[in-house]
DNA sequence: CTCAATTCGGACCGGGTTAGTACCGATTAG
DNA sequence: CTAATCGGTACTAACCCGGTCCGAATTGAG
């Protein structure tokens, strides 16, 4: 299973991009050009992310997208959350009260702390992480989240 | 966003309540009725956890299901594997090398991270512990995954 | 000052995947 | 043999994703 949705992925890649030259001026098109995606979904992307603060438009002829704030106070979570929704594992976990089963369904507690893992994992990602190359990373056994919980 | 497909959620819920009373023999239709499920849909988890390995089913008449293996022994990653497929954050990441951006685009390594980091958080939780009560877990500030990497 | 060019903003639509259902054949206990 | 139950496949409906369209705002030239 993708556990992003192609157009969070988009988002991503497409905030990374700008966090590589941040300040300047970029319009949607010649951001789709530079990372080779698709004009217009990049124009809907961006769109979202402006919506969700994690880029400023400024519009009008010579107008462009930058990102809002430092690249290293913008975490991956919040990308996606500005395109997705809000992010939880489970149906249970977002629309909190409404679930039939609650009374008699034990999973309820432990969905919560592998969403609260998740959440945490992405959002110890920054869009300042990601520019930087693939770099010698601990040991792939220390990844955390391996302990969950004790 | 939601990260698990409902089809899932539904197998985790199946499988946890087989997890309950182990050793018990369950059709799929008192298992649609113990968990408020619609029945035709049980089935049809059923068949991919028996196809996943996961429970291990008995045909003809008073057959059901019961787990393949001691709840202690089945993850909740395996379970949604085997209903969603394999686990993986982005397109990318498990179509591995197929990205026509794999040369310009540096975030292929931080995704492969997280992924783990996720896959690690699915993987450290047992059916045994989703039948557990609600426990007094750790301070929610170390449930790891917060220290993705240094 | 006016106007045209440029760019973002929001609404709309089609295709594809997923959820859910239904059926029929295979298998086994009694 | 018969009833019960799983296994597989095929089918339908709904939803979401991805893409496209046209209107609003701003700039800069004439
Ligand atoms: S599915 Fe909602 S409480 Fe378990
Ligand atoms: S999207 Fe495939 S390498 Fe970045």
């Amino acid at each position: 299973m993708i556990i992003l949705s192609k157009l969070a992925d988009y988002g991503v890649i497409i905030a990374t991009h700008l966090a590589e030259n941040p300040d300047r001026q970029v319009t949607a098109v010649a951001l789709a050009a530079e990372t080779r995606l698709p004009q217009a979904t990049v124009a809907k992307v961006l769109k979202a992310l402006s919506h969700g603060g994690v880029v400023i438009a400024a519009r009008g002829a010579s107008g462009g997208y930058k990102l809002a704030r430092r690249a290293q106070a913008i975490s991956v979570a919040e990308v996606v959350s500005a395109i997705d929704g809000a992010i939880g594992v489970t149906e249970c976990t977002v629309h909190t009260p409404s679930c039939e089963r609650t009374d008699f369904c034990p999973t309820r507690p432990h969905w919560q702390r592998i969403n609260r893992a998740v959440g945490a994992a992405l959002q110890s990602v920054t869009l300042a992480d990601m520019v930087m190359p693939a770099f010698s990373f601990p040991h792939a056994s220390e990844t955390a989240a391996e302990r969950i919980a004790p």
